[in-house]
RNA sequence: GGCCCGUUCGUCUAGGGGUUAGGACGUUAGAUUUUCAUUCUAGAAACAGGGGUUCGAUUCCCCUACGGGCUACCA
């Protein structure tokens, strides 16, 4: 091995005379153990003999990471690092460094915080892993300038920042209740580094997904609305009323497991659907069932506003007095109205859309049915 | 290989010397919803193995196995 140690002083200084590139390391200490207490793991320790001399100032005069972080939370005055465990083998060097630059007293409390593991196969969850399973790992968009590699994000996904922080801090923590649903003041209140697990945890995309579809059912309708109204213009839609959307948002809302979910839950609140289930309807349509929607029509027109229930009640009255079962009326009308089997009560979809609408898409999806 | 860290249902986890080992996601069955989702009820499902310590270990200690991390002039 050819370096300071092995050479003389006098063949270093000669080498350094003629400005050989050369690197400095860290020299660790023989038969010495370093030893610091994790603020999760409890006492960790170290041989030095294990430890190799790592380079601090590489050739071209840059720092390397080991040195950087150092003198960067010396420097900003770091009280605590958090780092993943990941960097647990390298925190000997850290410890002496802060030593050797005399800064002991000022070093930081540490803690080395569990992986997250792919949730298939082994080992730390990874941006590809994210691409091969369909699923985000980033919290936001990433585009990736060298290689032109587009990674999403769980907030263009559709996860709600609340939901995404929810996630992750009980993905390894917990505050010993049953509580899984906690808001960024509840977990400023709660949260104890103590009660951080120590073990890895692999990461679970349909629970990821279950804590957003709690967030988007509980959050107010105010809260929702900038971000849905985003999704929807996205997609060609134009928002001209405030209040309509804020309606459209109460009767979808528990339905939504993602942001994006509003679209295909909504879409049909603003636009005429653009494509029917007709197999759905069409081997069980008749004549006498094209009566009833016409028959209904009028019923409609002589209603001032519609009213769920209300319309409920002349709906089944009427397909009383046609005798034919409502049961077999009600599919055909949600589809005339929403273009498939979703969404929620028809008569509520009804009444949110307004006479007119209404019998404008019954008009149109019976002449379909019919032809 | 060496060093370090870890190990409770499929997954995330609670618990802790004596418990019917609890919850959640997912899953299964049923109810409600004359769509789908929601909601509700019920079910299946776990202490890695071996030694100690102890009247008694899943819980404490040791070993093994397994898993993970690191072992770059990357972070």
């Amino acid at each position: 091995m050819r370096n300071s140690l092995s050479l003389t002083g006098h063949q270093v200084d000669e080498l350094l005379d003629k400005h050989t590139p050369h690197v400095i390391r860290i020299k660790m200490p023989a038969d010495e153990r370093v030893g610091f207490d994790d603020m999760i793991r409890g006492h960790v320790s170290f041989e030095t003999n294990q430890v190799d001399d790592k380079v601090l100032l590489k050739a071209d005069g840059m720092p390397t990471y080991h040195l950087a972080v150092v003198v960067d939370d010396y420097l900003m005055k770091i009280s605590h690092a958090f780092r993943g465990e990941e960097w647990l083998p390298s925190a000997p060097v850290h410890l002496l460094l802060w030593e050797y630059l005399g800064w002991k007293a000022d070093m930081p409390q540490w803690a080395h915080l569990p992986l997250i593991l792919k949730p298939d196969g082994h080992g730390k969850l990874s941006k590809r892993d994210g691409a091969r399973l369909g699923f985000p790992v980033y919290a936001m968009s990433w585009f990736d300038v060298k290689t032109g590699e587009l990674t999403p994000g769980f907030r263009e996904l559709g996860f709600l920042p609340e939901a995404f922080l929810n996630l992750l801090a009980t993905l390894g923590w917990n505050d010993g209740t049953d509580q899984e649903l906690f808001t960024l003041d509840e977990l400023i209140e709660k949260f104890s580094i103590e009660r951080v697990s120590k073990a890895g945890a692999k990461f679970d995309f349909e629970k990821a997904k279950w804590f957003n579809a709690e967030w988007i059912k509980k959050s107010e309708v105010w809260s929702l609305k900038s971000k849905v109204r985003e999704i929807l213009e996205d997609k060609g839609i134009a928002i001209v009323n405030e209040d309509y959307l804020e309606r459209v948002i109460e009767l979808v809302k528990e339905r939504c497991v993602l942001l994006t979910d509003f679209y295909q839950q909504s879409a049909y609140f603003f636009e005429q659907p653009k494509e029917y289930d007709v197999n759905s309807v069409k081997p069980k349509w008749t004549d006498a069932k094209a009566e009833f929607f016409s028959a209904f029509i009028g019923t409609i027109n002589n209603t001032d506003t519609l009213e769920p229930d209300a319309l409920e009640a002349d709906f089944k009255a009427l397909a009383e007095e046609t005798g034919i079962k409502a049961g077999e009326l009600m599919l055909p009308f949600r589809i005339m109205l929403v273009g498939g089997k979703f969404g929620p009560h028809v008569f509520d979809i009804a009444a949110l859309l307004g006479k007119e609408e209404t019998v404008m898409r019954i008009e149109k999806a019976v002449s379909i049915f019919n032809g």
